[in-house]
DNA sequence: GTGTGATACATCGTAGCACGAAGTATATCA
DNA sequence: TGATATACTTCGTGCTACGATGTATCACAC
């Protein structure tokens, strides 16, 4: 997909990936990825401008041996996704101006 | 509408408002208001970089003591148009994604 | 015990891109 | 005479996704 195209949806899609569940980068990673692939550099870029708007908290755990970072999404980042809806009334509308064909044009 | 979330539609959306009729800057910007907004150096912007893509053509026309560039779509602009429609079904994907409620899980 | 691959996180530089600001120029209308 | 709409242009800035590279541990094979 094109990379673009990613942008506006890349930041929500993190979200959602822990919105059930507490998760950790690599994990994170391998859910979004039959759905968008991003790489490690962007996803830890993404963790950490989320953790600055406060849409997620992240507490570290050891696990066999190895670090892992565990991020909680807060009531900020649950509102991100619910504010998503009304971008995504947009979207649709905006599908429907570039599939549009010529019927009645002005 | 997030910048983000515009960019991936932004060049469609141009292709788009210049497929059935040919079109020149000014009323681009004014066709595309109701579906997305876009400053007149974002449009230029893009118009060149979709010029040097030959996804379109431009001629200058004297209107009303006015210069004007028409613009008009190529067959590469179109395949672009014809394009995004598989990225839909993955931004159709991604929706479902972000929105899926925590029923079963892993 | 040595290599390979998976797991896990971090940093740096780069390039693409949307935007605001500012500019040029003409026509219309108050 | 000046404000507003039309119409296109250029410049600088800041955001961001990515590849490259690095560090470190664990499991498994040979």
């Amino acid at each position: 997909m094109d990379i673009q195209l990613k942008r506006g949806l890349l930041d929500v899609c993190v979200l959602a990936s822990i919105k059930n569940e507490d998760s950790y980068g690599y994990k994170i990673i391998k859910d979004m990825k039959p759905y968008l692939e991003l790489s490690e550099s962007t996803l830890y870029t993404i963790l950490k401008r989320l953790e600055a708007a406060n849409m997620l908290t992240v507490r570290s755990i050891e696990h066999e041996g190895r670090l892992r970072k565990y991020y909680h999404i807060t009531d900020e980042g649950l509102n991100r996704i619910r504010e998503f809806k009304y971008d995504w009334e947009e979207i649709l509308a905006i599908h429907q101006f570039i599939t549009r064909e010529d019927s009645e044009n002005e």
